[in-house]
DNA sequence: TAACACCTGTTC
DNA sequence: GAACAGGTGTTA
């Protein structure tokens, strides 16, 4: 697959939100959204190809770059680099919780803004904070004790405090562990990571909360499964 | 703001 | 066969 005449050596390789960054010396810049069930893995070339795989970018090393997504809701695009921050794909995030700008203050006006939105799925609009998904979304209200019905607009004071902390938490730990690996996700050498131990709610509905002990309850939002605890979580 | 569409694979 | 899965863009 031809992608868009990419070419040199990388230079460098960067994440905003959900997306990679992969800089050229030749000015330009890859960037990938690896969507519900994509991969980019670095395998020697002589490794027989997986179904589904869609790019694949030649490197000196004898290893391919290979990029797999049975399901392609992933996206790959290619910008000269002076552009790659005014893309469709990047312009309108929010700010990335582990890049600067996400304050208690931007938190704190962002929620106000809204109208009526529930609290989990404000956490879930990239254009208010970039990285967050389904699994950390449940996992950050749960730390920070707040429930996922909650308008978005009615957290206040500490309770947008204790929020910005748990977003910078639950994410910085999960990049810490190398990922949540429930399915598919694997790093570029094929390894899982090691958070998915560490869930206190996602997908344990009917189990115990770690806290209280009361049951994790499963609830619908948006069409997407929210996991929480009905004690730790009033209001 | 909710529903649906886009896809394939896994599990029940 | 149905329900579900880590995401997001469009439509009603």
């Amino acid at each position: 697959v031809v992608l868009g005449g990419i070419r040199g050596r990388v230079c460098g390789i960067a994440r905003l939100g959900k997306y990679l960054l992969i800089d050229f010396s030749t000015g330009r810049v890859l960037l990938a959204h690896l969507g519900m069930s994509g991969r980019i893995v670095i395998v020697p070339r002589s490794t027989a190809r997986e179904p589904h795989t869609h790019a694949v970018l030649r490197l000196d090393s004898g290893d391919d770059l290979r990029y797999v997504d049975p399901r392609r809701f992933g996206a790959l695009a290619v910008y000269p680099r002076g552009a790659v921050r005014a893309s469709d794909e990047l312009r309108a995030l929010g700010p990335d919780p582990l890049g600067g700008g996400f304050t208690p203050a931007y938190l704190a006006g962002a929620l106000a803004a809204t109208r009526g939105v529930a609290v989990k799925s404000f956490l879930l609009d990239q254009r208010r904070i970039a990285g967050l998904g389904n699994i950390y979304a449940s996992e950050v209200l749960w730390v920070a004790r707040i429930a996922p019905r909650r308008r978005a607009n009615q957290v206040r004071g500490d309770e947008v405090a204790r929020l910005h902390r748990a977003v910078v938490d639950v994410l910085s730990a999960a990049v810490a562990r190398r990922g949540t690996t429930l399915r598919d996700y694997v790093d570029a050498g094929g390894e899982g990571g090691e958070n998915q131990e560490f869930l206190a709610v996602y997908d344990r509905a009917g189990e115990p909360c770690g806290e209280c002990g009361a049951r994790v309850r499963r609830i619908v939002q948006g069409a997407r499964s929210t996991f929480y605890c009905p004690r730790c979580q009033r209001r």
